[in-house]
DNA sequence: TTCTTATTTGGCAATATAACCAAATAGTAA
DNA sequence: TTACTATTTGGTTATATTGCCAAATAAGAA
């Protein structure tokens, strides 16, 4: 592995890795509906706020949600919008994992 | 959110976390070129032979990996083909990063 | 300036992850 | 059956992550 595949699969990662969370994929899938403030998503998510805005934080650092005041609120929208797309390209790996499942148990 | 949603989200984000690892996404990257076994995964990544072997299960069963035996061998195929394509996307994001970063020391 | 609302950050504890090493397992050759 | 090679699994330790609570910060209204 070069120092160049190294920083690649790192910087790659650490995206991956954002949206490596249920909380923060559920972020996404309504950002992807529409922008929306802190506690507009806290409520929905039933969570602390801090808890939503840590996470708010961790997809806004690695790049795929932006912020924009308004006032005293922040309203949030989806930066990547080809997350939505891959999204449902993993439903198929999700339907073959339950497949498999399905087959293991009969 | 609904338990359904809350499922949904779940089950997405345990495949995204199984890519939120660097070592991972050099392996996928890897196998997107063509099949490879754990021995050589393990010489071009230079970890030890139990840590590749617990990577590649984490890709495995998160379904975007699958695995054939050969003898004592065992070949190791991308199972999702969509991720480079993502990865592909997520480059706009990591260059947006850089230029944000840049941004702040200019 | 003070008060209110919305949001962010720090502290802490619990949980999860990842690396290495050693041992165990699996398949094949002798 | 034994020996060899490849792979997987268990144990351990260190690090990272995540949730809540409390405190701090930010923006606007009074």
């Amino acid at each position: 592995m070069t120092k160049e595949e190294e920083i690649r699969s790192r910087t790659r990662a650490a995206i991956l890795k954002a949206l490596g969370h249920p909380t923060r994929m559920f972020i996404i899938e309504k950002l992807h509906e529409k922008p929306h403030c802190v506690c507009e998503l806290t409520e929905m998510i039933g969570a602390d706020t801090s808890t939503v805005s840590k996470h708010l934080s961790v997809l806004k650092n690695a790049g795929l949600v932006v912020d924009s005041k308004e006032g005293t609120m922040v309203r949030y929208s989806l930066a990547c919008t080809c997350i939505m797309e891959f999204i449902g390209c993993i439903e198929n790996v999700i339907r073959n994992n339950l497949q498999r499942q399905l087959d293991y148990f009969t």
